[in-house]
RNA sequence: GCGCAUGUGGCGUAAUUGGCAGCCGCGCCAGACUUAGGAUCUGGUGCCGAAAGGCGUGGGGGUUCGAGUCCCUCCAUGCGCACCA
């Protein structure tokens, strides 16, 4: 019979299921390894085929390893808390946690039909009660915890108290972390609290955060772009409130350094290298002249000092109101309250305009004694270092831009190329020698940049430092769908919900909006205290929280007593090969890697890194499909039901409109809208509904600006269509179903076609033309293991015990051997491409030898276990071809004795020549030069020279 | 502007170490069969040329006996960062 995968499909899937033959155990006694894919937010749209494709690879990576004797862990589960579900729920009224179980059956559901191997035993979801409870108490322990610089690790706040305690703090915590004197003795508790929030890895603070109003809530700084949140695409401000937020930056330089160990590409760790953010550079006090105290600056070019002109403040700086004199400030209070209201939006896009005013005071030149006037300009960034500069016009382009704008001074203290004007461009290059720079003087840059900060220890003036670019992250959302915070408030003070107490479940509300008074939705909550004395926080974690440990808990899904047990943690240690989005990589991946980090300090986990490799798989694109269209004379909508379609390619006013890409046909490499096509459009999509042709003639008639150009208008029985490779999105029309796919070809079908399509780093368009190649390559794998009877179609099963040719050995091990190197260096596309040749090398020679039939079954199941296990089935077996080994390939049966040497002339290859293997340079040479095509070739001229690289080729130079 | 990728037939791509460019598939062309199908099978298909032959991996230059692969330079596309002192 014919091959026919819906009913095998459905057979195996069920049979899966029912022998649960993807559930893992811990086994000691073989090694393990661990497979993982994002998990994905279950979104009310469903999959469509983008989605897929690095599950697909992740699971043919697992299902080859399971056949080479691994232990495999390969989970899946659904990151479910998010704004898309809020969002819904505020315009329906629908509890998010019912239309995300909707969206997670229907996920389920498209997910089963592609044959995945996932251990669904082991599913989490982030949303789950059981699931937060351990979300809320790592919360905890970050809140516990603190930074020790000394030991350079995370810590209980215990050992701290105890430093404070004892008086010792002074020694480990230096610089920015000292706290000053403490006399913790006699402090008030609330004092003591507000004293450890400062250290606490979870802490609460007054702080500048991204507002997002039309959101209702604050985002991290990686979910905005360009001043726009990232879901919704909707304008975030600057505003200052009290947050939670976790202190990452403690864990900069480990971030940064261990990426070392790491086997990830080198464009994701070139992206987290520049969040983090790493310079170089010296803190600097500048004295206030006429005023106490000083204006505290951060630099890279401590070498540029005797270059300073001026100062700079950002408008936000504390000493602007002290230190503003009473003339200037009018000027001053205008320009901070005009800074403050401009959006960040606004202040990137004026990037070039080049503002500020003067305050009035001048600072002390620490080396030079000179006066130097401070400034306020919105160039200088409020979060960044001290949120004031020394401003080097000479040697810093932005600097060099505001003293212009503003005239004051430029001085140059780095000499430059000859030709270099400086009052006309700033020499920013980190080269050259110190001149006008007392003892710097005649040192180069890279020398001078340690002097420099040498006396500026010596003196007193401040300090070395690194400076980091990455800030910490806010962690409160004043939003309802996300886990709780578990904090309660005694005398305002924040405090820890007691273990016992987790989890605090996420309460019932009336509404899923902020309360009149501004409040996030949970402060609706009825009732809601701890203790029943207790007000709760009332903002929720990040959508990033239940993400940043998942990995962990598929090692041991069901534990009560703990995120996972100690023995399951040993086991299976970290990820091995890690595959999902590029777009998560100052996100997700590295919020998990400083909890991963976080945990392993605490000695929770025995790994500090949670993914050996990671991959990230390209997008699927989408071919957007467009049509030329007029408007009909009675409107001027560009709604598609005001318009009228018609036949070029090339539209005389370039309007075009979308199609959706299901309505159209491919012809000629060709794409049309048919009538019917059309007719039907019409029917199933209201927006469509007075849509119809135009031929270039009523066009003409329609409206007489059009008749001159008739000529390029052809007659419309059908209509051409333009496309575009597009991201692949709702909006846009262009959304390929897997399930559509699945239900025409066959999950396996999909699966080869996905791998097949290119590499799986690479982004590409999917086209679903091309399917038909996969969908032949089943049938002819399966024929291969039938033969059809003379004179009818009917296929019947035919594999035989005879002893393979050395022809068809030989073919076998060829594609064990490629087959195997494609996997092992994830080069999937290529695999599917030498099962394709290797299946029709057999059908050309009828093979139908259970001794090659029966490997390659085993070597095809990773990509297609739906057919491969029926084969299997078929060969007589009664266990899964899962339980099966990946075959070995042997070199005996596929190394030549001879090889056809290409024989080229100045590099260019004239013929093939087969020499055995065996013979040396020089008698290969020999035979070469003997043969008729040579002495032809050469006609009777000697050559200069001849390369011979055995096995290879053979050149012959003349 | 800075950084990181990527450029190969009409299309998706292959070439693992510097060694026969274009494997595999789509599409296309020609043919066979005919239960007339968007089915199946056979052959062909980088470009120019009747052929011999020549030209070809974004452009230009270089290293080499030999370059898609290495180096320099320019261009295009994509992604990331973007006043980070």
């Amino acid at each position: 019979m014919e091959y026919d995968f819906r009913e095998i499909e459905k057979k195996w899937q069920a049979w899966w299921k029912e022998n649960q033959v993807y559930k893992t155990i811990e086994d000691p006694t073989r090694p393990k390894y661990y497979v993982l894919d994002m998990f994905p937010y279950p979104s009310g749209a469903g999959l469509h085929v983008g989605h897929p494709l690095g599950y697909i690879a992740s699971d043919i990576y697992a299902r080859y390893k399971r056949l080479k004797g691994f232990n495999l862990l390969h989970p899946m589960g659904f990151d479910a808390f998010g704004l898309p579900a809020e969002q819904y729920a505020i315009q329906t009224g629908q509890h998010p946690a019912r239309t995300t179980a909707e969206n997670i059956a229907r996920y389920r559901h498209q997910l089963d039909r592609i044959g995945f191997s996932f251990d669904w035993s082991r599913e989490v979801r982030t949303c789950d009660p059981s699931y937060y409870k351990w979300t809320q108490w790592i919360f905890l322990q970050l809140f516990n915890s603190w930074y020790n610089p000394v030991t350079d690790k995370a810590e209980s706040v215990d050992s701290l108290v105890t430093l404070f305690r004892n008086g010792s703090y002074r020694e480990v915590l230096t610089g920015n972390l000292n706290p000053g004197d403490i006399d913790w003795e006699n402090m008030t508790e609330a004092g003591q609290q507000e004293l450890l929030l400062r250290y606490r890895l979870a802490y609460i603070s007054e702080a500048t955060v991204n507002w997002c109003p039309k959101l209702g809530t604050v985002l991290a700084n990686e979910e905005v772009k360009d001043g726009f949140s990232e879901r919704g695409g909707y304008p975030v401000e600057r505003k200052r409130m009290r947050q939670w937020s976790l202190r990452i930056t403690a864990y900069a330089e480990r971030l940064l350094t261990d990426l070392q160990e790491i086997d990830w590409p080198e464009s994701i760790k070139e992206q987290q290298r520049n969040w983090i953010g790493r310079s170089e550079g010296a803190l600097v006090t500048f004295q206030l002249k006429d005023l106490k105290g000083g204006i505290k600056i951060f630099t890279t070019r401590p070498d540029t000092i005797f270059g300073v002109s001026f100062m700079t403040l950002s408008p936000e700086h504390e000493l602007v109101d002290e230190i503003t004199t009473l003339q200037q400030k009018a000027q001053v209070d205008e320009y901070v309250m005009s800074a403050r209201n401009r959006s960040d939006r606004e202040r990137m896009s004026e990037v070039k305009k080049v503002t500020g005013v003067f305050t009035g005071a001048y600072a002390i030149h620490p080396f030079t004694g000179a006066s130097l006037p401070v400034w306020i300009g919105d160039y200088v960034l409020p979060g960044y270092g001290t949120g004031a500069v020394m401003s080097v016009p000479g040697h810093d382009e932005r600097d060099h831009a505001f003293a212009i704008e503003f005239g004051l001074p430029v001085v140059q203290v780095i000499k430059g190329p000859d030709e270099w004007d400086i009052r006309e461009k700033s020499y920013d290059v980190k080269s050259g020698k110190c001149i006008n720079s007392d003892f710097l003087n005649g040192l180069d840059v890279q020398d001078a940049i340690p002097a420099a900060i040498r006396k500026i220890e010596a003196d007193g003036l401040g300090s070395g430092k690194i400076q980091y670019r990455l800030r910490d992250a806010v962690f409160g959302r004043q939003r309802y769908w996300g886990e709780p915070i578990p904090v309660f408030y005694k005398d305002h003070i924040p405090c820890a919900v007691a273990d016992k107490d987790l989890p605090v479940v996420l309460p019932e509300v009336d509404k899923y909006l902020p309360t009149e008074d501004g409040e996030p939705p949970l402060a609706r909550a009825k009732d809601w205290r701890y203790n029943g004395l207790f007000d709760f926080e009332t903002t929720t974690m990040p959508g990033w929280a239940g993400s940043s440990w998942y990995y962990l808990r598929y090692m041991d899904p069901g534990n009560q007593e703990a995120f996972a047990s100690a023995e399951s943690l040993n086991y299976w240690r970290q990820v091995d090969l890690y595959i999902g989005g590029a777009e998560h990589a100052t996100g997700h991946l590295l919020y998990v890697r400083f909890w991963t980090k976080f945990l392993y300090d605490r000695g929770y986990i025995p790994v500090g890194e949670p993914a050996k490799k990671l991959i990230n798989q390209g997008m699927i694109q989408g071919m957007s499909m467009f049509c030329s269209f007029v408007r009909r004379p009675d409107t001027t909508n560009n709604t598609p039901d005001g318009v009228f379609l018609y036949d070029t390619p090339s539209p005389i006013e370039g309007d075009v409109m979308r199609i959706p890409y299901e309505f159209a046909e491919f012809e000629n490499g060709k794409y049309f809208l048919t009538r019917e096509k059309l007719k039907q459009l019409k029917e199933e999509n209201i927006l469509f509904r007075d849509v119809e042709f135009i031929s270039g003639k009523d066009i003409a008639s329609m409206n007489p600006v059009y008749a001159g150009r008739l000529r390029e208008l052809r007659n419309p029985g059908r209509v051409e269509l333009q496309y575009e490779v597009e991201k692949m999105s709702k909006s846009k029309w262009n959304v390929i179903n897997p399930d559509s796919i699945i239900d025409k070809f066959g999950a396996d079908c999909l699966r080869l076609y996905e791998m097949f399509l290119g590499p799986l780093e690479l982004s590409k368009p999917w086209n679903t033309n091309g399917i038909n190649g996969t969908a032949n390559f089943i049938r002819k794998l399966w024929k291969l293991y039938h033969t059809t009877g003379e004179g009818s179609r009917e296929m019947q099963w035919s594999v035989t015990d005879e002893e393979p040719s050395r022809e068809e050995w030989k073919i076998l091990h060829k594609t064990i051997k490629k087959v195997t190197d494609d996997i092992e260096r994830f080069s999937f596309n290529t695999s599917v491409s030498n099962f394709m040749i290797c299946v029709n090398e057999l059908t050309e020679l009828r093979c139908n030898k259970r001794a090659v039939l029966e490997p390659l079954a085993v070597l095809v199941s990773p990509y297609a276990p739906h057919i491969a296990e029926e084969l299997w089935e078929k060969l007589g077996h009664s266990t899964s071809i899962t339980r099966a080994s990946f075959p070995v390939a042997r070199e005996e049966f596929f190394v030549e004795d001879v090889f056809a040497y290409p024989i080229s002339v100045n590099g260019k290859t004239k013929f093939n020549l087969p020499i055995a293997l065996t013979l040396t340079r020089d008698e290969i040479e020999r035979e070469v030069m003997l043969a008729e095509e040579v002495r032809k070739l050469l006609a009777g001229k000697t050559p200069k020279k001849v390369v011979v690289v055995p096995g290879r080729i053979v050149n012959i130079v003349v």
